[in-house]
DNA sequence: TATTGTTATACTCTATAACTATA
DNA sequence: TATAGTTATAGAGTATAACAATA
């Protein structure tokens, strides 16, 4: 059947050219584990910056402001309105910091704490749904692999 | 020093948490490959996303609209502007399919084949540069890891 | 009825520039 | 003069719902 030129409806859709490129499939699998990460812990009102956040001050009790942003690579202006989120459901505490009183010192709340370890719970369960098809060695590999790349 | 507490200043900032899930890693390394995209690519007028459908009609040559965002998940809805930008600027053809009346074709135009040559090569001289520190074996098994968890 | 593309809309993430208060 | 945080704003990616034309 003549189709005047058009692509086979019914045909598989060729991705030749991206499939070479590193770039794309770590957008694809970014974007799989963000997907996962909203379905799991967004129920509990999380978004993965804000969980970064949070677990960063959870490792750093007292860290300032722009240095957690910093960590993230979160720009300080970004970080103002975030960290109120935070502050504001009571998740995180925001004092001026006594060495330098430009600045802000952060740190979670019980309630934060408590936050930190149930999505960690459920970014592992994801995690591991998500990874199930890497035996364990692999897993470790990629995570070596990719933090070869990141900086 | 008492500094009533605060996090040490001029300490490096733990990220003990987050290090040890997949789905940080893969943000953070995805987020400096798309850097590298806007570096290299972007003075040519071109994003990920619009790159990305440009590759898809090249592989593809009269591929249904609709179709051509399937293959790189984005939303119908979201096509419309993307495309429409495409084919303002000359890259890409757009027709009502022979077969299918409700359908656009889409197809590369000699200035959108063009584009398309001209940002490969600056996404292999930038994806070179960024995995650097990889052996050619150890940036194989990464896509061939990567490919395992996208879908 | 279902599907293709469209419009309208909203939320989030990211980026820049100009401002304040402290250092 | 430089730094920490703030405000305002704009661009881009992504998500949903309702609609018209066609299958």
């Amino acid at each position: 059947m003549s189709n005047g030129g058009d692509h086979d409806a019914g045909g598989v859709t060729q991705l030749t050219l991206l499939d070479s490129f590193v770039g794309y499939h770590l957008r694809r699998a970014s974007s799989r584990f963000a997907a996962g990460f909203s379905e799991s812990v967004g129920p509990l009102g999380m978004r993965q910056v804000l969980f970064g956040i949070l677990t960063v001050v959870h490792d750093n009790p007292g860290i300032r402001q722009g240095a957690a942003g910093e960590a993230l690579s979160i720009q300080r202006a970004n970080m103002v309105s975030l960290v109120n989120e935070l502050v504001d459901r009571g998740l995180i505490e925001r004092r001026v910091s006594e060495v330098d009183r430009r600045a802000f010192a952060l740190a979670l709340t019980p309630a934060g704490e408590v936050l930190v370890e149930q999505g960690l719970e459920r970014i592992r369960v994801n995690e591991d749904a998500l990874l199930r098809t890497l035996s364990p060695a692999e897993r470790e590999q990629l995570v070596s692999l990719l933090s070869r790349i990141e900086g």
